[in-house]
Formats: structure tokens, sequence, C-alpha cells
RNA sequence: GGCCCCGUUGUGUAGUGGCCUAGCACGCCGCCCUCUCAAGGCGGUAGCGCGGGUUCGAAUCCCGUCGGGGCUACCA
């Protein structure tokens, strides 16, 4: 970092006992902190870095983005990554956040090195707590140190005159913030610190910005866009919040600056959103005596709306949260595939085995938002659950319905086999497998018919499934009545769908599309429509694999029952 | 408002002054395959936000402008 101008400050120090008399007498040295965790032995050019969630809410789909980026930079390099939980707002904390975190990212196979053991149990490392609220103690020796240099300062305004003050500004058009002649307490005299102390008057301690000529700028190269510049910060930033609050916790710029020191974080990836604050967080490591760590600024995912685009919001949008894909059962692979190509388009070019296990290289990041695609996902989904065993899928099914469908997961283990049978049809020994499932929930949609228990009966030759095909409600009863007159379970293909051809005849169907396409009032339909009248019979779906080896699979009787259901 | 980031077909990207008549993937449309739905094959659609420069030559460099996003909390 460069900042120019200089620095020539003589505030007015509270004297060393007042400033100790604020922490616990036997709050440790900041020495004691540096040794407790001195630096990591690590091989060259291996990185340390963190994902820092916060449990305000749940985890959300660009957390797992970062996260996993984070992961593999440090993986890659021989490094250590870390996952901290950013509990310093008490107020906002969500009831069982932590454990859902941990649920989300070990469905993605994001296992940190170290981390706190309400995420993931059994993973400490030495350089804990890694949860802030448990590391005030930390926080506060470097706050006393700060105190006792004139590098921070108490503040003793209310919210009611910060806002005022706020308000204020807005009107005089000039920038909001706690600075200059708006910083009231930034060169109180000591006595009048003293005399707000003796009443017990409840305070914050800010940081002590550097005095900066006007127009000072601060420069400094992200991993991911290169140079930036921005205007110095001269703002004095609040560093420990409210007196009055219990457990008395830092804010997060203090609480970065001091943890990743600590945690000997090296490399920050972050979210885009971080950039404006980095002239802060850089004067900060400067002031505590720390060497600054790289930053990477991650762009946000983003949603399209109409007339253009925003940040995905967790409370707006479904597919922000790590729950929707984890309930709509779509692979970790799948997404994990899907965020890697978002991070590294040369990654969305490889097949999915090699790319999920070639590096990221943070310098190929894209700078500006993409979109999340469902429907891209949803084709990488599918093709990737294309190349599994069908035991393998039907153990993710059952695995995924277990939680989210139990009627699906009782099915299933109520037949196995079947199970193995259904999903294998036109999938197995055939060059070209369907690709019906495009995440688990799919399966009752696509394979359910094969199991009594969750198929639902087509009834009424009223359907509007059928009314799809255009043909008469009279012609389907009396074609599928037919059909069940007939019906001969062959085995052989092409002879069992010669019963079809006749069928379709009997009832002057036309026997190839085109024919009917030609003069489309001379018949019903063509051999097509008849096709499908069986098909939505006997699976309820428009959609459904090979129909021979359906009705192979359903056997004599359950296609009979099928076909003579439809009144 | 101020400060900052970003801007290639509908979406994600390749592209770093001539290889760009702008490539690839998804989508969409069409055709083929086929006794049926898919799958698959082939083809098509559509883009450098805009305006000025610089240059023999610009998606690529410069300036301006417009648009989108973020920050501007004792939230992270």
């Amino acid at each position: 970092m460069t900042t120019s101008g200089s620095t020539a400050v003589s505030p007015p120090v509270l004297p060393r006992d007042v400033v100790d008399a604020l922490f616990a007498a036997d709050l440790p040295e900041v020495d004691h902190w540096e040794q407790l965790y001195p630096p990591r032995r690590l091989p060259q050019g291996a990185h340390v870095t963190r994902f820092a969630p916060s449990p305000t809410g749940y985890v959300h789909i660009g957390g797992v983005y970062v996260a996993m980026i984070c992961q593999d930079v440090s993986r890659t390099s021989g490094g250590v990554y870390i996952t901290r939980v950013e509990d310093t707002d008490t107020a906002r904390e969500v009831e069982g956040a932590l454990a859902q975190f941990g649920r989300a990212f070990d469905y993605f196979g994001l296992h940190p090195d170290e981390t706190d053991p309400a995420v993931e149990p059994g993973r400490e490392g030495r350089y804990g707590p890694y949860r802030q609220s448990r590391r005030e103690a930390v926080y506060h020796s470097y706050v006393r140190q700060l105190l006792r240099d004139g590098r921070a300062y108490l503040d003793f305004a209310t919210r009611e005159e910060l806002a005022e003050i706020t308000a204020r500004q807005q009107a005089a058009k000039v920038a909001p913030g706690y600075y200059g002649r708006w910083a009231v307490w930034r060169d109180a005299p000591v006595e009048r610190v003293l005399g707000e102390l003796e009443r017990g008057t409840a305070h914050v301690v800010r940081f002590r910005a550097p005095d900066l000529p006007p127009g000072a700028r601060t420069t400094y190269t992200d991993v991911i866009r290169g140079r930036l510049e921005h205007e110095a910060n001269r703002n004095d930033v609040v560093i420990l919040k409210a007196s009055d609050t219990w457990p008395r916790l830092p804010t997060y710029h203090f609480a970065h600056a001091v943890d990743d020191h600590l945690m000997r974080v090296d490399l920050v990836v972050r979210a885009e959103e971080w950039i404006s604050s980095v002239p802060l967080h850089l004067q900060l490591f400067e002031t505590l005596g720390f060497a600054p760590p790289a930053y990477a600024h991650i762009a946000p995912l983003m949603k399209q709306i109409p007339g253009g685009k925003r940040k995905l919001s967790k409370r707006k949008d479904a597919e922000a949260g790590v729950d929707f894909y984890v309930e709509q059962g779509y692979p970790a692979a799948a997404v994990l595939y899907y965020l890697r190509g978002l991070a590294n388009g040369r990654l969305a070019e490889m097949p999915l085995p090699e790319a999920l296990a070639a590096p990221i290289h943070l310098e190929e990041c894209g700078v500006a938002g993409p979109l999340v695609d469902l429907v891209k996902l949803e084709d990488i989904s599918a093709d990737y659950i294309a190349t599994l065993p069908s035991p393998v899928v039907v153990d993710a099914v059952r695995a995924w319905a277990e939680q989210y469908d139990p009627q699906v997961a009782r099915a299933l283990d109520g037949d196995p086999d079947l199970a193995v049978r259904a999903v294998s049809v036109e999938r197995v020994g055939v060059e070209n497998p369907r690709k019906d499932l495009r995440k688990w929930s799919d399966f009752r949609a696509a394979y359910g018919f094969f199991f009594p228990q969750l198929f639902e009966p087509v009834t009424d030759a009223d359907d509007p499934r059928f009314a799809g095909l255009g043909v008469a409600p009279d012609v389907v009863r009396a074609v599928l009545h037919d059909l069940a007159r007939r019906y001969r379970p062959v085995v052989e293909g092409d002879a069992w769908f010669a019963q079809i051809r006749e069928l379709a005849a009997r009832h002057s169907f036309a026997p190839t599309a085109k024919e009917f396409k030609n003069d489309p009032d001379a018949y019903p339909g063509s051999i097509r429509e008849a096709s499908q009248l069986v098909r939505i019979t006997l699976t309820g779906s428009t959609r459904s694999p090979n129909l021979h080896d359906v009705a192979m699979t359903l056997g004599p009787g359950e296609v009979l029952r099928r076909l003579s259901g439809v009144r």
C-alpha cells in the first residue's frame, strides 16, 4: 500500500492507568497473543485463506462460491483453509445458523482445515477460537494498546447525536462520517473524557484515522483486479462497540485486522462489496503494526430482473439459499462444476471430473458479476447424472428422498431392484443415455410411475394430457380399451410395437407423422399420437423411457390395469 | 449526492491493435435419426452500451457519456 501525505499527530492521550482501568486487570499484553499464534511454517507459496460467514442467516450460494474458491486456492498451494464465524453482531444472530453452515458446507465437501466445532467438530486448529464472540480478550488487548498509544480514543456520543451529525452533513452536502470538525470526541480534552467516565457514560472506541492532506489517495493491488485506487480513509470508524453491551465485541473491520493477522491469513478472498473498505483496512493493519494480506475481491453472483440485474438476495430469491439446491437435490458435483466454470471460464470447457480437479486461478476470475442460470445448471446436472451407474443414482435419490420426499424413499426401499431396473432403461448399455433426471427431485415425475405407490392413475379420457394431443375423448377411450382387449406382452421389441401400429391403423390413425401432417383432417392423429396415448396412460407423462421397456418392467397385469382404468 | 467496481449475442465466456466475415457452451428455432417421448447428430438465430478521438488498421488504446452494481452503520 502507498498513501500519499504525512501523519503528524499530538493528540490528547489518556493516562495509562485510566486506559488500563477500562479493561480486565488480567488482560494479556498483545505480545502474549503474538507468541500464542506464531507465524505458520508452510511451504513456499502456500496460502492461508479463510471464509468468514456471519450467522445472521443461512448460507448463500454466493457463500459456497467464495468458500469453494478459498478452499481451492489454499489446497492447491499446500496451505490452510479456515472457516471463521463472524458473530460480532449479536442482535442479528439467527438461531441454528452455525449448524446450517456445517450442513451446507458438508453437502458441497467444503471441509475447512480449521474451524469452530459448532460448524464442524474435530477441526479445531491451534489458531482458534474460530468464533469471534469467543475472542473478546484478544481484541481488547489490541484496543487497549491503541488507546495507550493515542491511536484510538473514547467516544461518548449517543446514537441520537450521531444521527443528528449525519443529518447536518446531508444538509450541508458534505460526506457523511466521523471526521474533521464532526469528530467531536477526537481531540476532546482529557478532563472531559475523565468526567464522562466518572459519570459512567456509555462509550465506544474509535480508531484515530491518520491526519492526511485533502485529496490523499490509497492504492493497492487486488489479485483479481490489478491496481485499484481510492480516496484514503479519513473516517474515525468504531472499532469496539458500546461499553454497556456484553460481550463487548469489535466491529468487522477491527476483527478482520486482528484475526487475519493472528490466524496468519495471508490471502483474503471475499466479495466485491468490501473493496471500498480496503483503504480503512490497510490503515488498521499499518497502525497495528501488522503486515497486510493480499486481497482478492470476487464479483457477486447476480439475478436477472426485469430491466436489469441485481445481487442475488437471500430474502427475495429462493435460489440464493444453499437449501434450495439441497432440497431440489442438485448433485453437489454438478453445482460445484457450474460454480467453478463461473469463476474460471477455462474450467467450464473441461469435462466435469477434470474441472473439479483443476486448480482455480484467481487472476482468471471474472470481474463482472455473473447471473446464476438455473437452466444451464440443470443441463450440467443432467449430463452428470447420465454418467452415473444406476445403483449410484438410486442410492443418491434414496438419500435425498429420506429427507425431502419420504414417500419416494419408502417406495424405493420397498423394491430397490425395481428402482435400479427402472433407472437403467435406455441408460445402460446404450450409446446415448437418457437424461430424464436433472436433479433428485425429478425422480418422482420421471420414474415414479414404475411404483404403484407413486403412480397416480390416469382415469379420465378428458384428461388435459390427452387433450394436448388433439385426440377426442371418445377416440381415446376406444383406442385404450381396444388395446386392453387385445394386449399381448410380447418380449421382442419390434413385435411388441407392431401391436401399437396395428392398433393405430384399426382406429384410422395415419401410419406416419408426415402423412398426418399433409392431411390433418383425414385422420384422428398419427402413430405418434397413438403412441402418446399409450404412454400417457401407462406413465402419466408425455415423456418416458421406451414404451416397450416400460411395459415389460411393469408386467402385463399392471399394463392392463392402467389401460382399462381410463373411463 | 459522494466515492468505487463493472459493461462482448437471451445467459456464461474466448478475445491484450491486424489471425475477428468476432470463437465456444447453454438456451431458443429448424432439420435429420426413429414404430413413440427423450437422448443424439446437423444447421440457424442473435453480441463488442453509445459518441468522439489515436492509428494505415480498434472489441482491444485515450477521452467523454449512458447503463448496471456496490459502499457511504456501534451490519457483515
